[in-house]
DNA sequence: TACAAATATTTTATACTTGAAGTAAATGCA
DNA sequence: TGCATTTACTTCAAGTATAAAATATTTGTA
């Protein structure tokens, strides 16, 4: 005999791969509805908003707004209604490109560094918090398990192309 | 000296789990983002449809509205407009529950199994080949991690209600 | 039996999302 | 230079998403 697992029996590999997505997606879910929730009751944000203002606050000279798109993987026209209501607010704004008038750069406002870094700065605990089932060492492992899991979809892409 | 892991230092456990949601998060997407694809281009349909349809599939005898939104987790004014359309095209009925007249029971229509039969072969498919990186049995233990971090994420939930 | 509270769902307002069409500007090349 | 193509972005239509208010019905209990 063989040596057999320690609980079920493994099924097929395309049975345990979709085993494996369902339960991605009900982790991501749970982790996504929390954090949906924070943001609306301790900074009246959501999370594309705060999507937006982190991919900012790791570019100081601003970033397109087709970068942004490409950045945040979302679809270009969304960008334009959320960049439209963080300017209202004062937590961005739109500098015209020298040489280039059909583009802007998007750049954070003084305020706007100020308020993604306290929302910054909460949404670490947050995740801490709620990933406090593992330590340091096991989720570099996880993480890593997920690098191969990328590089496998970036192969297909490329594949598919 | 102790024992260093291979590439980068650990971080404190804090940033380590943020990184690993930042993984997380952007495998999901991209998984996501191909089947919203796919859905559109094979079966002119979407996710939400076609989760929708998984859920009812494994409830031969139907489930109420409330009952598919607590699945989905996703808000109950939701599913209203997607079973709407979904009746419309005839992949479901609306069946009343005897005895309450406030309730009703979503079921699949033969022509909606028939229909969702096909696009869970095609949706496993197309999983198993974005998952081909993991075997059988390391998607098996990735699923098991994850598991872990379902636990956490339900005791945390316990403890603030 | 009355009737307050709870339950099941829909409706509403607002925001996010995509893909496609539209506008304006920049680029490539005959 | 002239003009088709490409690029950057916005607008649009339809669908998805939430939370909160509204509606209808059932349940618990005095």
């Amino acid at each position: 005999m063989t040596i057999s697992p320690s609980k079920a029996p493994l099924e097929t590999a395309s049975k345990e791969r979709l085993r494996l997505w369902l339960r991605f997606l009900k982790a991501s879910r749970s982790v996504e509805n929390s954090l949906r929730e924070n943001l609306k009751a301790e900074f009246n944000t959501t999370l594309p908003r705060f999507d937006v203002l982190a991919a900012l606050s790791r570019y100081a000279d601003g970033l397109k707004m087709s970068q942004i798109s490409g950045v945040l993987k979302v679809s270009n026209g969304n960008v334009t209604g959320i960049v439209d209501r963080l300017a209202e607010e004062g937590l961005l704004i739109r500098v015209p490109v020298p040489g280039d008038r059909r583009a802007s750069l998007v750049r954070l406002t003084q305020r706007g560094q100020e308020e993604f870094a306290r929302q910054a700065a909460a949404h670490e605990a947050w995740i801490s918090d709620m990933l406090s089932g593992f330590d340091a060492e096991s989720a570099r492992a996880l993480a890593d398990d997920l690098q191969t899991l990328e590089t496998s979809l970036t192969a297909r892409r490329a594949r598919d192309d």
